[in-house]
DNA sequence: TAGTTAATGATAGTAATACTATTATTTTTG
DNA sequence: CAAAAATAATAGTATTACTATCATTAACTA
């Protein structure tokens, strides 16, 4: 992924987290080992006390920059819609053509994660892997009203929210934009979900599979033909 | 749901109990008062202790029957999901036409689920919350390999597969039936959970419009014309 | 440069969780 | 009625998910 604008920064909801991890070295290194140790764990097994043995650090000082892994994971997954909305914005903004463009878009949600050199603490593809299994954990609990009132997930409704737009534009008599827009988003993670553990389950062999998928079940509940 | 087979019993892979607890009084009154507890609780908060306390019963008794509370919830997710595909079957056996069939199916997936008096000790619409909010968590683990050999996931595969089976039948050239009918059967699981906690990422108000979506959804990608 | 503040680290402690083990009591059954 | 099976009671362990306090180090400021 190239940049246009040099430093940029994802923003996360401040709620996430008690302190900025970005202002500060330990904060980083949080960020990158939590992201390494979730992802080679998983989420249930992970532990502030074992992020901090990792990183040579004190569990207490985590719990200056994180509240609780819960609020750990929305952070980590924020940051991730975050960074991939912002691909989303660049790669389709100058498009003319809403039909390529909304094949732009699929092709960004569903093409295989790179790593980015603009943040070299995170990394990205690793962080999909989290994306991919544990994001659902965020909202599946009994205080996603009240999280969600509060402005948890407000990037991943916007993302979602910029899907419906484009589809919409393709068409604008198609009356679920937003339950298809949902079920790429939702269905794109755990379509590559199954590929890896459940394969007997999908078709979807590879990314490129994943996006024909995805591209020809939108336009054709958009009654068009593919631009591929 | 109407029954025409009296005393049927839903089969669940025995590997998920220690002990039936279709086997005994008590066995039951662990399901039936589990069920209620972690669809109030959700599943993080809940435990064998409170689950003990609630009937009046011992945690060290619940271990008898169940190993942990993950076993615990695949033996409950897998009862719901083979409970479905009785219904599924039952329902779309002696349909003819495989459109109206694969209709059929869709409906049976989408439909609100009601209480079935030939299970007195398991409420299904409560437990039709669990599937949606906590099933994800079933398989979304560092274990799901190695249970899925085990065969904790059968039954949902195999409604899977009957799904994509159909979908097949209606349109044999459509290469994405497996894709397909994953996405349809997770997709009406996450459209319900947004229709509660996130409406503006959906369209879908009740039943009837989910199950339009879903129709709607399908048979264009197999270039149908629905038959309702 | 000393003094203050901020950041981090070390240590300890608590309540709850997720169990295991042992023994006692009750219930079932032959 | 005795033996076996099921359940209950109690206790105990390691881990988790924190909170609190105090010590140390780094940074910045008068």
């Amino acid at each position: 992924m190239k940049h246009i604008i040099k430093n940029v920064k994802i923003a996360v909801n401040e709620k996430t987290y008690v302190k900025d991890p970005e202002s500060s070295d330990l904060g980083k290194r949080i960020v990158e080992h939590g992201i390494s140790l979730i992802s080679e764990m998983g989420f249930e097994r992970f532990t502030f006390r074992k992020l901090g043995n990792r990183i040579g650090s004190n569990e207490s000082s985590i719990y200056r920059y994180f509240e609780n892994k819960h609020k750990f994971l929305i952070y980590l997954t924020s940051w991730y819609w975050g960074w991939k909305e912002y691909q989303l914005v660049l790669t389709t903004n100058s498009i003319q053509d809403e039909a390529v463009k909304l094949e732009k878009a699929l092709r960004v949600l569903t093409e295989p994660v790179e790593e980015d050199s603009a943040f070299l603490h995170i990394d990205e593809v690793a962080l999909y892997q989290i994306v991919i299994n544990e994001y659902s954990k965020s909202f599946l609990t009994k205080e996603v009203d009240r999280e969600n009132k509060e402005g948890y997930f407000e990037i991943y409704k916007r993302m979602v929210g910029r899907l419906s737009e484009m589809i919409r534009a393709v068409h604008p008599g198609y009356p679920y934009a937003g339950s298809l827009a949902s079920t790429v988003m939702e269905g794109s993670l755990h379509q590559h979900f199954l590929m890896e553990h459940f394969p007997s389950l999908t078709d979807c062999t590879d990314d490129r599979s994943l996006f024909d998928y995805f591209r020809h079940l939108v336009f054709s509940s958009l009654n068009l033909q593919t631009h591929g």
